[in-house]
DNA sequence: GATTTTACATACAGTCTGGACGGTATCCAT
DNA sequence: ATGGATACCGTCCAGACTGTATGTAAAATC
């Protein structure tokens, strides 16, 4: 008991805090209830605040989705990072990629909020443009890890380059089918066969020890949820 | 003037021709206004019909749903069955396929409703259910006219069904992101890709002049509204 | 031609949503 | 310590949506 009075907070700190549960709160919610399913008064509910708080920091919906939208691929691009520098295996590197791509991000319920508001950006042009040029920097971001771990084999580096963003495109529409589909068998079955395809041209680098140039960390965090 | 009185349609044609106003209504409304904002009064707006000819056809939302969808999958399953037909050049058949896939059918506005209810099928247990089906359906189709038209080089026949079946992840993740992206040039030189990447494990068949033996005609379309 | 069934139309009820507003607590600059 | 700014709260409101209930005309059945 008695305990310490909690330093009270500072403005910015409860701020802070008040936003990471709303957005926490509302990739739950687009994860679980869709798009359309997320009003905000179930996000708030989830989050456990007020009506009120979150009407203080995103004066409407579109301003909370955005901003969701902006952590979220943050957040996705954290995790394809590490999970970059954690492959060390340099003979089926590959493979291990493709794995763990489909299994710790892909797949997640996570990657679920995401195909809600890359649908719901068809629509929303803002959502689109915010969308848009997040994805076009952790292409930037990603394109020399690519090339440090591998190098093509009668192939151009564009094709290299060009293969792992259809990866992407391919696990986009496994990630937005598979419940269609049966058993996680199926699934890897077709991670091995891409793999399989993109190894005819290329092959992991011999002999990297070192983990790809650190990018500058994620540009600021600024210009969110204001428009 | 005078028109003649137009001989009264009988039932079965008053609800056919209002079914399929509505159906239609409902796929455009899908693609323009995503499945969220296909309202019921929209899609009625839309069909040039009164509410109370939707319930009395469609006793809720979802009944109204999955007929869209059944007729949609239906609708795609005879476009891409005309398309494998269309394909006679026997040299850059791969090439051509993947290019009219992408133009006719995945690229259209029509495809944006497909994605809609894909989406919404990993929460509607019932849409989710309609659509395996009849991907199922779909796919048990295909898989002669694909070996009808290619075969594998130092692959297997199962390597070759799963590649198509990877180009259709590949088109619907696409179609998914293709907004996001630039111009048309960026997609086709992805087409390209594939096309080429396929190419190393399956060629088109020598001397097919005879289409595929024609599946039997789509199945029955009873059992559609009803649930 | 009478009656039953089907197709369509209109009005209404209940629920929910997003945003607005007025008020209170907490923090910060001076 | 005090006045102003910032964070937070609960409620209300106008609109919209779905489903239902009720009414009418056309077709099918006998």
């Amino acid at each position: 008991m008695t305990a310490s009075p909690r330093p009270r907070r500072t403005q910015a700190e409860r701020s802070d805090q008040m936003r990471q549960r709303l957005l926490e709160a509302t990739l739950q919610s687009l994860a679980e209830d869709g798009y359309a399913g997320s009003t905000l008064s179930s996000i708030v509910r989830r989050a456990g605040v007020s009506r009120g708080a979150q009407v203080h920091h995103y004066p409407n919906k579109q301003a909370l989705m955005l901003d969701a939208a902006e952590d979220l691929v943050r957040h996705t691009y954290r995790q394809l990072g590490e999970l970059l520098l954690s492959i060390k295996d340099e003979d089926d590197r590959l493979t291990r990629l493709v794995d763990a791509a489909w299994e710790q991000v892909f797949s997640t319920p996570l990657f679920h909020a995401y195909s809600e508001l890359l649908i719901a950006s068809l629509r929303d042009q803002d959502l689109a443009e915010a969308l848009k040029g997040r994805l076009k920097l952790v292409q930037g971001v990603y394109a020399p890890a690519v090339e440090h771990y591998f190098e093509p084999i009668n192939a151009s580096k564009a094709d290299l380059h060009a293969m792992f963003v259809q990866l992407s495109f391919f696990l986009v529409g496994l990630a937005t089918q598979a419940h269609l589909m049966n058993d996680r068998a199926w699934v890897q079955s077709h991670l091995d066969l891409w793999s399989r395809q993109a190894a005819l041209i290329m092959r992991a680098r011999k002999g990297v020890r070192q983990p790809p140039p650190r990018p500058d960390a994620w540009p600021r965090k600024d210009e969110a949820a204001a428009r």
